[in-house]
DNA sequence: TCATTGACAAAGG
DNA sequence: CCCTTTGCCAATG
């Protein structure tokens, strides 16, 4: 698998969360069957471009810590990745050190690699999706 | 080529 | 909880 097979296949699961849940780039690097590989998953969602068609809802990936992750000092990705979800409804709060995280017992999707289609893996309508 | 960077994660203290 | 260390590997310079 190169890695454009892999960006590809990124894309294909992060559309198979649902709304209003989250999940982890590790765990989406786990469904794809490259454990290791959840530094990739970022990269995938970052050379995300806006207005995908179809619809790659990326706000719902976040760190294992449950917390979004930083895009480094000035930038506002993940901001605007908390407006986004809380768009959708799901509920963000701010730790003490301004760090904006989920709690993953109300919100996280943690399937495992066989059972995603029937819990409820279905595709989006883009006017479901922010991006 | 070689070195550095990450939208990361798990384990240890 | 927090912070540090270690393993990871495609992309970037």
């Amino acid at each position: 698998m190169d890695s454009a097979e892999f960006h590809a296949a990124v894309y294909e699961t992060v559309r198979l969360i649902p709304p209003c849940r989250v999940t982890s780039y590790g765990h989406i690097a786990k469904l794809i069957g490259m454990p290791n590989h959840s530094r990739h998953v970022g990269q995938a969602l970052k050379f995300l471009s806006p207005n995908t068609n179809p619809p790659v809802p990326w706000h719902r990936v976040i760190g294992a810590s449950g917390a979004i992750s930083s895009r480094g000092p000035g930038t506002q990705g993940a901001q605007r990745q908390a407006e986004a979800l809380t768009a959708e409804g799901i509920e963000v709060s701010t730790g003490r050190t301004g760090d904006l995280r989920i709690d993953f017992s109300s919100w996280g999707w943690f399937p495992q690699p066989g059972e995603i289609t029937r819990e409820g893996g279905r595709e989006y309508e883009p006017e479901e999706v922010a991006s």
